[in-house]
RNA sequence: GGGAGCAUAGCUCAGCUGGGAGAGCAUCUGCCUUACAAGCAGAGGGUCAUAGGUUCGAGCCCUAUUGUUCCCACCA
């Protein structure tokens, strides 16, 4: 078997076997067992159109890393897959790829039912694609749980919630200034709008006063929306203006009359001072004109075309009308002038398309007794934001939130399950589509309208689970665990979901959110198709793996932090990967043990107990890491266990055992099969094809490292005196071999080595370890220093002197020199312990275990320096 | 206008409850040593943004400043 293992790892030869293993194995699917303890997470819903970029990988990744763990530390583990029906992206996409595909073809030419067609046949075609691509990077999702935002049971949860709302007053239809796409020709709510500081202009244009040769002069940035203007406001203590409150003005270009009103809301200090009120457009003047009465003139089409209001601008585009006005103005003698100005205009978070302010009748759900429980839930505690500080992102947004239009004129989502009768008029909200009129048995119309897409995604975490139903999976399942998910879509979901949670099943959906930040590129950029700056997740694993992927994606990453990718770092990764990979190679190269156990622990040599002690630790730390989600921190302590001790230090201490004995040591290869199995069980979550494939390599119990139990800290293992005196000896090794680097003395030039010291002990069993990895050709281990060769070169290290005659090499001015700078320095660590340890304030206020942490380096240091002061003498 | 993050080695970033500054990459030196050259053994490199403060002790806590990024907000 060993044999067979290729000198350097393949993912490809690996990772797909081994993924339809656990597949065929059933591992990843999770029923419904009273005895576990239920550890649910639900995945983010990619978009049903999607395709798996490093946003994806990266949230995946987390949420596998812990989903596994938790699987194999014993939980009824369950995370549950999906795809969103993503509204407006998808319908854009289809409705694109009909316009360039099919000549133009428009979904009014087909027909609603038929444009459905088309987009079901599109999700059919393209929704398993991102669920593929989430098995490649290795996510255990219990497939036969995958669930759609439109499939039976979502779409039977969104009809139970909105009639549920209707019901408590909590949704209405109402007329109210929204958020307009004009090019998605749909409302949008406030969430979805994204602003930007665009650089406009400021027009300045005067109003005559009626019956008189006055003006006032407004500013505007949007001199299109005069045509709608009902008023014209001053601040009431504005003394320039008093006098005209109340007077009218001829509304230029269209001649209606209007009046100055007087509001609070207009600042004096502000351009003019005066401010043109267009109530249909505009979400102040909206406010301004309920509270004066004043008329809603809406002067746009939903495609933000001038309307029939327009009068001579009808039929123009918005910014045509603009313009053409402003044109017109200007010949009318009433613009004053245009200052450049730059101000936050929204956009569409789709298509990127300005959006347009405008009154609506839309559906809003009543926000706020459903974000004052929200709130509460979050103060109490009930659901914690990790990293904290998302606290107060999502307090804030919740105090402030505004009404939610709900309401989009599109026809790929979940229909509006409102019915309006033709005869008596009447609005009923059902359940059940229905045709009659169940007030006069009328016939009656569906809303035409669907629900914005993440109405159905807030009810993720209890839709998928079978809600409204009342099934085991709920009970058992929920709440979940915890949700992953990067900050960007806070408001857009994490925050719906709580309150959704809370109404519907009266519990948070979640107790703790893991946010994390986005994946830039190797400049810090954000990785968007426009800049084609994106690094697609798939080539790097067809390159360089998934476990090095993921690995890439987990190392260096803290909560809540932007991180850059760049192939570097991926090689990195890689290479650890080839590592185990190769460490595993020697392990296995001449096992003769079928058993993964341990001997007793008194036939264990001083490296095996090192080793054990500093695995065992190794588990209690990790352990702590993931239970904090500190899964960076983890994945470092592992690489760095694997590389430096396991591999760089263990691993070569074994060797003298087996060069000697052919192999044979059946103690030493049970503690390299035990350290090493149970150290792939820690780096499982974050590298799961390479460990599993290794893992079934080595003797093992059971079918699968994945359902495998997660290693626990054993008191026993813990040996601080090995710790301490393997220490020892490898500082002695680090010694030789500084000073060999140094020396320019080639590894082939191998050398005698005299160990001065009292604990020779000690260092006795350590003879093997020089000779193999300090080149030392024969050692010997003293306590009196006269028995050494007086040429030699000595290395101070703790609690012993080593002498290297290297007669030839020796060069007595150096070799003073650099003892020289050696005595300096232990002088200046002594100078510095022996200060502290003289400050009363700190031997009376310093716990106690610092200050003889201390007081023993002083020793170490004085005696080390009593020793390089002798060899001083010495050369001399 | 509010709020938040970041500022640590040439680059990218860790540094968990305050106890002598770390990793990867890059650079330099020497090694194909029977797991691994995608490797091994070494080396150099940091007033932890600035100024104060708390403390026996600060990269870490507090205050202010500078630079930078992001989020929120209806100033026409």
């Amino acid at each position: 078997m060993a044999k067979e293992l290729p000198k350097t790892y393949d993912p490809k030869a690996v990772e797909e076997k081994v993924y339809q293993e656990w597949l065929d194995g059933g591992y990843f699917h999770a029923e419904v067992d009273k005895s576990k303890k239920p550890f649910t997470v639900v995945i983010p819903p990619p978009n049903v159109t999607g395709q798996l970029h490093m946003g994806h990988a990266l949230d995946e990744t987390f949420q596998d890393i812990i989903i596994r763990t938790k699987r194999m530390q014993g939980y009824n583990a369950l995370w549950i897959p999906g795809t969103d029906h993503a509204g407006i992206a998808t319908q854009i996409k289809v409705e694109e790829d009909m316009r360039v595909n099919e000549n133009g073809l428009t979904r009014y030419d087909l027909g609603r039912e038929k444009f459905l067609e088309r987009v079901w046949a599109w999700k059919e075609k393209f929704g398993d694609r991102i669920i593929n691509q989430l098995k490649k990077i290795g996510c255990s999702c219990d497939w036969n749980r995958e669930r759609f935002t439109m499939d039976d049971g979502c779409s039977k949860a969104v009809r139970e919630v909105f009639v549920n709302l209707y019901n408590k007053g909590l949704i209405y239809q109402g007329t109210r200034i929204i958020n307009l796409c004009p090019s998605c020709k749909t409302a949008l709510s406030d969430a979805e709008v994204e602003y930007s500081e665009q650089d406009g202009h400021f027009w300045h244009i005067k109003y005559p006063i009626k019956d008189s040769n006055e003006f006032v002069e407004i500013a505007t940035t949007r001199p299109e929306t005069l045509l709608g203007d009902t008023a014209v406001a001053v601040n009431p203590d504005d003394d320039r203006y008093k006098d005209l409150v109340g007077k009218m003005l001829i509304l230029p270009l269209v001649g209606r009359e209007i009046p100055i009103i007087a509001d609070e809301y207009v600042d004096k200090e502000f351009g003019t001072g005066c401010v043109k009120i267009t109530p249909a457009h505009d979400p102040n003047d909206f406010e301004v004109g309920k509270r004066h009465g004043l008329a809603e003139i809406k002067v746009m089409n939903d495609d933000a075309t001038i309307n029939e209001y327009g009068g001579q601008y009808q039929g123009m585009d918005r910014y045509e009308a603009r313009k053409a006005m402003v044109k017109d103005l200007d010949e009318l003698g009433l613009l004053v002038k245009v200052e450049d100005h730059a101000h936050n205009v929204g956009g569409c978070y789709r298509c990127g398309t300005t959006v347009e302010p405008i009154t609506s009748k839309q559906w809003f759900v009543k926000m706020k007794p459903l974000a004052e429980t929200a709130v509460k839930a979050v103060e109490n505690g009930e659901t914690k934001f990790i990293p904290e500080r998302f606290t107060k992102t999502y307090m804030h947004w919740m105090e402030n939130v505004h009404d939610w239009c709900i309401s989009r004129q599109l026809w790929w989502g979940h229909r509006i399950p409102a019915f309006y009768c033709e005869d008596c008029g009447e609005t009923t909200v059902s359940k059940e589509d229905i045709t009659v009129c169940p007030k006069c048995g009328g016939k009656v119309k569906q809303d035409e309208d669907v629900l914005d897409t993440w109405f159905s995604s807030a009810l993720w975490p209890f839709s998928t689970l079978g809600w409204p139903d009342k099934t085991e999976d709920l009970e058992h399942f929920y709440p979940t665990a915890v949700l992953v998910t990067g900050y960007d879509i806070i408001f857009f979901w994490v925050s719906r979901m709580i309150f959704s949670g809370l109404e519907h099943m009266g519990e948070v959906p979640f107790k703790d959110v893991y946010i994390h930040g986005l994946v830039r590129d190797s400049q810090g950029r954000k990785m968007s198709k426009s800049l084609g700056n994106g690094i697609d997740p798939l080539e790097i694993i067809d390159k360089y793996g998934a476990d090095a992927l993921r690995f890439t994606l987990a190392t260096g990453n803290s909560p809540g932090n932007d991180m850059r990718f760049y192939t570097e770092r991926v090689e990195a990764s890689r290479n650890f990967a080839n590592k185990i990979w190769n460490a595993s190679r020697f392990v296995l190269m001449n096992l003769s043990i079928e058993k993964c156990e341990l001997p007793e622990l008194s036939k264990l040599e001083i490296s095996d107990r090192w080793i054990l002690s500093r695995y065992n630790d190794l588990v209690k730390e990790v352990t702590e890491n993931l239970d904090k989600y500190e899964l960076g921190i983890a994945v470092s302590k592992l690489y760095d266990f694997i590389w430096d001790e396991f591999c760089d230090w263990y691993i070569e201490l074994v060797k003298p055992r087996f060069f000697e004995e052919g192999y044979s040591n059946v103690v030493a290869q049970q503690v390299l099969v035990y350290v090493l199995s149970n150290t792939l069980k820690l780096l499982h979550p974050f590298m799961p094809f390479i460990t599993e494939e290794i893992w079934q390599a080595l003797p093992h119990e059971g079918k699968s490292i994945m359902i495998s139990s997660f290693p626990i800290y054993d008191e026993k293992f813990k040996n601080v005196d090995a710790e301490h005196d393997m220490q020892l000896v490898m500082d002695a090794i680090k010694g030789i071999r500084n000073i060999r680097n140094e020396m320019n003395v080639p590894p082939s030039k191998k050398a005698a080595v005299y160990v001065v010291t009292e604990q020779t002990e000690v260092f006795k069993v350590g003879t093997a370890f020089f000779e193999r990895l300090a080149s030392a050709s024969e050692v010997n281990v003293i306590a009196d220093k006269s028995a050494a060769p007086g040429n030699a070169v000595s290395v101070i290290v703790p609690s012993a002197e080593i002498l290297l005659p290297l007669d030839e090499l020796v060069d007595k001015e150096k070799e003073l020199d650099r003892l020289g700078k050696e005595q300096k320095r232990l002088e200046c660590e002594i100078k510095r312990v022996e200060g502290k340890l003289s400050n009363k304030g700190f031997t009376e206020k310093a716990p106690a275990k610092v200050v003889e942490e201390e007081r023993q380096k002083g020793e170490k240091y004085k005696e080390m320096l009593a020793a390089v002061l002798g060899s001083i003498e010495k050369l001399k």
